[in-house]
DNA sequence: TTTATATATTGATAAGTGTCTATATAGAAT
DNA sequence: ATTCTATATAGACACTTATCAATATATAAA
């Protein structure tokens, strides 16, 4: 059970940078599910996501810059994992409640 | 343990408008841990916020919308709780995984 | 050293949104 | 009814940002 313990204005700010711009995008949250299925690269997520390859690279930069994917190079391709286990954790916490409210109408 | 089922466009477009929408904002995500604490109004979270109270009521209706909180009329207040636990769950295994990155350092 | 492929960066633009002031609405009290 | 307090809404504006086309960089292969 986490502690509820009072958050500090300054601890908000690192949140909202680390997370809210994170996946404060539908490609970008799309783009954590994926890279969390198995390891991708930029040509293949640029396949999945009906955006540009320019605009898939803005996209990981900024996740990457949140440790929120990792890149590893292999070749000339960039393959892509999910940063760490609990985005997902969170994520699916997230996504049970956001599946009770759309089925409660 | 959450399951890791594949998820659909139209999911993540969901999760996009509940979540993403929802906390994609610092003082959305202070109102959210403020109204975990205890049961606040408006004028109170105004006070906390450093904003206008138009602007708290806005955000309070965004994430009102979405379920994230609810409000209750008692008298010529309205108090604001916290709309599901899942919600400080899954901010609070975000939390420690910002309060690991930013000590990384 | 070219050539080809994969990814990143730059600059511009359009769309979205957080914030404010002003005003409206709702309930309680006199 | 009027006044007061609490909250919500409307409209305007500034700022952010998602996206694209064009270009640069990096690795591999010929």
């Amino acid at each position: 059970m986490t502690i509820n313990q009072m958050i500090s204005e300054d601890e908000v700010a690192l949140m909202h940078h680390y997370i809210c711009e994170g996946i404060g995008d539908a490609k970008r949250l799309r783009l954590l599910y994926l890279v969390a299925e198995q390891p991708r690269n930029v040509t293949e997520l640029t396949e999945l996501l009906d955006v540009t390859q320019p605009t898939v690279s803005h996209h990981l930069r900024i996740l990457r810059e949140r440790g929120l994917v990792n890149a590893e190079r292999d070749g000339t391709s960039i393959y892509y994992t999910l940063g760490d286990p609990r985005i997902l954790e969170a994520m699916n916490i997230l996504r049970s409640f956001v599946a009770d409210k759309t089925q409660e109408a």
